[in-house]
DNA sequence: TTGCATCTTGTACCCGGGTACAGGCTTACC
DNA sequence: GGTAAGCCTGTACCCGGGTACAAGATGCAA
């Protein structure tokens, strides 16, 4: 990278060569400009080189990497693991140790699939208390014939999900 | 509930109508201490009569009361939302003004249904990536047999749910 | 009456994923 | 060479749903 940079800077011919800074690469991923900064924090995004006076230079490449994350993050991934799948891109050239990204793939793919069984319920449940015309969670909460299963969720708090069934707006 | 727990602390015969404190309830709940006073912070649970030292006394229905609460959040209510459904059920004895639970555990159907859609298409995107074998993220972006729909995610970002295919732990 | 469990209060901290802001410096364009 | 946009740093704050802790008071049983 720094190579390429001093070349650029050198003869720096096109525009796009000479090095991104924050806004442009931000603008073009399609995030807040903090975000860069946060993901450089959290080891996500190398450090890039610097123009003379501090201000950072992309190479465009990182908005490919930004894409990732975000593509990956969308599979369900958190950021500590996207960076160790970043990681274990970067250093399994070669030397092939570790499952990698196929390993987590699938554990990922496991987690999911819990996730969407639990949420299923959850909409049965919902439609349940639906057809059964339920007015009052306290009324209902005493009634032998009220379909939302109290005990089974209190009973049970191990299979307690992530309360995440809201929708939050983008980020 | 003051007139209950007046009456219970002048005849008090059994030692469950005296009133039961904090730990107690909280045990009975399955919940942590410290959650109760939270949820009377937030206003979820009416505060409750003191003993004459300043303890708290719980009537005996608190219990059903938190595992309503407990059960509305697996349905994927927010703290907030809970918070309105119970303040409805109280108000809606008699005057039956507005749609109350029904209507909001529809909005909540259409929203848990979009989720699971959602998780849905991450989970065919995750068997995609096993199947074809993807081994470094990198590289399938910029590889036009990945299946991994990395435009797809970054060009849309409006169709960004929240990121929470993760599974916590129970609390 | 003593001793210990349980309670009281206020306040700070945790998680993950960012976002905002102030005060000063650099860069780009005219 | 002037001016505005953009960037630099550190630090604090946001969301939701809790959890932890300290110092002191109360409650209950032996």
């Amino acid at each position: 990278m720094s190579a390429l940079n001093a070349a650029q800077q050198a003869g720096g011919a096109v525009a796009d060569t000479v090095g991104m800074r924050r806004g442009r690469v931000a603008a073009a991923a399609g995030l807040n400009i903090e975000t860069l900064r946060y993901y450089e924090r959290r080891g996500l995004l190398a450090a890039p080189d610097r123009s003379p006076g501090g201000h950072r230079l992309y190479p465009p490449e990182t908005v490919t990497v930004l894409r990732v994350i975000k593509a990956a993050q969308r599979l369900g991934f958190t950021l500590d693991e996207v960076s160790d799948l970043l990681e274990l891109g970067r250093h399994r050239h070669g030397k092939r140790i570790d499952a990698g990204l196929q390993q987590r793939a699938h554990t990922k793919l496991v987690e999911v699939e819990v996730r969407i069984s639990d949420l299923t319920a959850i909409r049965d449940n919902l439609t349940a208390a639906l057809d059964a015309g339920c007015d009052d969670l306290l009324a209902c909460a005493s009634s032998p014939c009220c379909p939302i299963p109290f005990e089974a969720i209190t009973l049970h708090p191990d299979s307690q999900p992530a309360p995440a069934a809201n929708i939050r707006a983008q980020r």
